[in-house]
DNA sequence: ACCTGTATTGACCGGTCGGCCAGTTAATTG
DNA sequence: CAATTAACTGGCCGACCGGTCAATACAGGT
């Protein structure tokens, strides 16, 4: 065998801890998690997780801020992998955001977390990555494919907001009458928000 | 004197419980309070919350309950007051509601935690409002006024969704390069959207 | 005036909280 | 093979948790 029971593995250790704090914290927040949950879930000692992280406040904005460089990351990718910036495109990273978060709703979790929390330090990671896609419906404006007369960031920040707040409000959405699925609230979305963005004759 | 300090009033009592407790629970969630506090805030006993309420968890649902009340009872009575239904009302019916919720910042707070609890209770209060809202739309779309494609549902969901995310995720949205205030998102939200729900030629 | 019900209090309960500390054990270093 | 360092454990701490209970104080009905 490659290891015997008692091998040590800190790196592994200390991964094992943050899977767990992440679920937990995701799932009930910070004030609802406890250290000896945390501990049981990672099949640690609840003293070695202060010793790898020091506290239970630290180890929170660890797994926040690896989380959300995590997102950033991965929407960094696709947006610099974009071609030409114009309405089309715009829809399909609407529709590719959309997607991401129905595929990651710990990520909407943990957003809302943090804004409960009035933590700025979410904004800070990911106004690189609204500030390059304001950049292109910029750019689609100054070609005429887009509407000249609105902020392009306040663009991103509303297909962000109704992308977020669709699923971040779920339970409650489900009780609404004639509201429909995952698909029929996007197209529905991208009708009246592309159809809006046009530039007018 | 119509009172002396030792007169009972159990209903002011009962009153001054929730208004405490209603102001600890928008702030820092359930899980993060405690009755001590609650009890400290209202200048009672802890003993006499849980005569009152019973259990921490009844007088949390108690002040979601009333929140919502509330909150569907103002807008049911705005949504009744309005005139015929064309593109303007609408208009003037969504800066109303974003009016509504930057200056009731605690509702938008505790639909968050209520979102993150998976409660869908808050849902069905207001249930019906999203049924006179989408029955407004629906008659306009029948006069042509707005295009009939679209799920009217989805268009009250969509408006809902842009306004309470803007206020939800303030903190975030303020670290953001080129972000207004309110007022400039709304007009550019409104430019958009409604222009977006005009029927095409 | 008494009596009954309830509003209200303070002390107390078992349990859990985050954190600390003295130790033991495994890897690393020289 | 020591010696040093870091990983890891179990037990303990004071503080706080939600909840209970017996006792008290006050109000209204008769």
């Amino acid at each position: 065998m490659s290891s015997n029971p008692t091998t040590r593995d800190p790196d592994l250790t200390r991964e094992r801890i943050l899977a767990a704090a992440h679920a937990l914290f995701v799932a009930k927040g910070f004030a609802a998690v406890s250290m000896r949950e945390i501990a049981n879930r990672s099949g640690v000692t609840k003293s070695l997780i202060h010793h790898h992280f020091g506290s239970k406040e630290a180890l929170w904005e660890l797994v926040k801020e690896r989380a959300i460089a995590a997102y950033a990351e991965n929407q960094a990718a696709e947006l610099r992998e974009a071609s030409e910036p114009d309405a089309d495109l715009l829809r399909r990273g609407i529709a590719n955001y959309f997607r991401f978060l129905r595929d990651n709703p710990g990520v909407v979790r943990l957003f809302a977390w943090t804004h409960l929390d009035n933590d700025p330090s979410c904004g800070r990671l990911d106004a690189e990555l609204v500030q390059l896609g304001a950049e292109r419906i910029r750019q689609a404006q100054a070609r005429g494919l887009l509407r000249p007369d609105v902020n392009p960031a306040h663009v991103v920040t509303m297909f962000v907001n109704a992308c977020t707040q669709w699923f971040s409000a779920r339970a409650h959405h489900s009780q609404w009458p004639g509201v429909g699925g995952d698909q029929e609230y996007l197209d529905d979305f991208l009708k009246i928000f592309m159809e809006g963005l046009l530039p007018r004759p």
